[in-house]
DNA sequence: ACGAGCGCCTGTCGGC
DNA sequence: TGCCGACAGGCGCTCG
């Protein structure tokens, strides 16, 4: 399911909480209740239950698309891979179906994890680092220039898209926000990497930031039954519009197979140059 | 270095 | 209606 704008929009609402969805900082973990044991990456299960009784939650923060809730002496890490989501409940409230694990505070609430596929994973961590250091540049730090962001992209053969897609290259895009992206910056899903000219790299970044940004506003993007109360469906370009018109030119949308996974775009805004596979 | 294939899982949808 | 394959917002692995 998630990419970076929709993580990013659940650490917001863990973070600060919502009318009917409390923070988490200050809330003091009683006991976890692990329901699927793969869904735990490390430790093992007996540590953990031990290691994050009674730690408290002190902020909740994001490394592209890892949620990082860190704990008065540990982090726990969650990736959500495909399926995943959390939500806050009240004492009230009940365990759902495809809850992986669960997190009862001492007041009462609970975090639960959901994740239908069970791709999804945590960790508990004394240092993230060791997890997330392999990560490449986060899109939207003004630290990654669009001059090293060229550099990066020369310095590979690769089509685009799946290096678009690639954590080690760029960190916290998916296959939506990558064929927005491609489709904003007027290029193929195929083009080499390494052709790309220092303005196409700036129009690519600038692209990039543009929807991650706007996906944010939106809270993100709901689709089929993955609803989650995001916004950015309604303004896609080329994701999930096949053989509908490009709003740019009118030629309908195409779809087709890039590394594996399924890639929207503009056959018309976003044609190949002649000679470049 | 790169791309393809596959595994991990459950669920939905369209075609026959 | 039932069955069956294709497909799904991700990623790690192996193999040429």
């Amino acid at each position: 399911m998630p990419e970076l704008p929709e993580v990013e929009t659940i650490r917001r609402i863990l973070q600060d909480g919502t009318p009917d969805s409390p923070p988490l900082p200050g809330k003091r973990i009683r006991r976890a209740d692990l329901r699927w044991a793969r869904t735990l990456a490390a430790p093992e299960p007996g540590e953990f239950q031990a290691r994050i009784a009674g730690q408290t939650v002190a902020e909740i923060g994001r490394r592209a698309k890892y949620l990082l809730i860190r704990l008065s002496s540990d982090t726990l890490v969650i990736h959500l891979r495909m399926s995943g989501d959390l939500r806050v409940e009240p004492a009230s409230g009940a365990a759902a179906r495809h809850d992986r694990l669960i997190l009862h505070f001492e007041d009462g609430d609970f975090l639960a994890f959901n994740d239908t596929r069970k791709f999804g994973r945590v960790w508990l961590l004394t240092d993230p680092a060791s997890l997330l250091s392999p990560l490449g540049p986060e899109p939207l730090d003004a630290s990654l220039t669009p001059e090293i962001f060229h550099a990066r992209l020369r310095s590979r053969r690769r089509q685009i898209k799946p290096l678009l897609l690639d954590q080690h290259f760029i960190a916290g895009l998916g296959n939506i926000y990558t064929d927005e992206a491609l489709h904003r910056a007027r290029l193929h899903p195929r083009t080499p990497s390494n052709t790309l000219t220092v303005d196409q790299a700036a129009r690519l970044l600038e692209s990039i930031r543009f929807v991650l940004r706007a996906g944010i506003k939106a809270n993100g993007a709901s689709i089929d039954w993955v609803y989650r109360g995001g916004g950015f469906q309604n303004q896609f370009q080329v994701y999930h519009r096949t053989g509908e018109p490009c709003n740019h030119c009118g030629t309908p949308i195409e779809r087709i197979r890039v590394g594996q996974r399924s890639t929207h775009f503009c056959p018309q805004c976003q044609a190949l140059p002649a000679g470049s596979l």
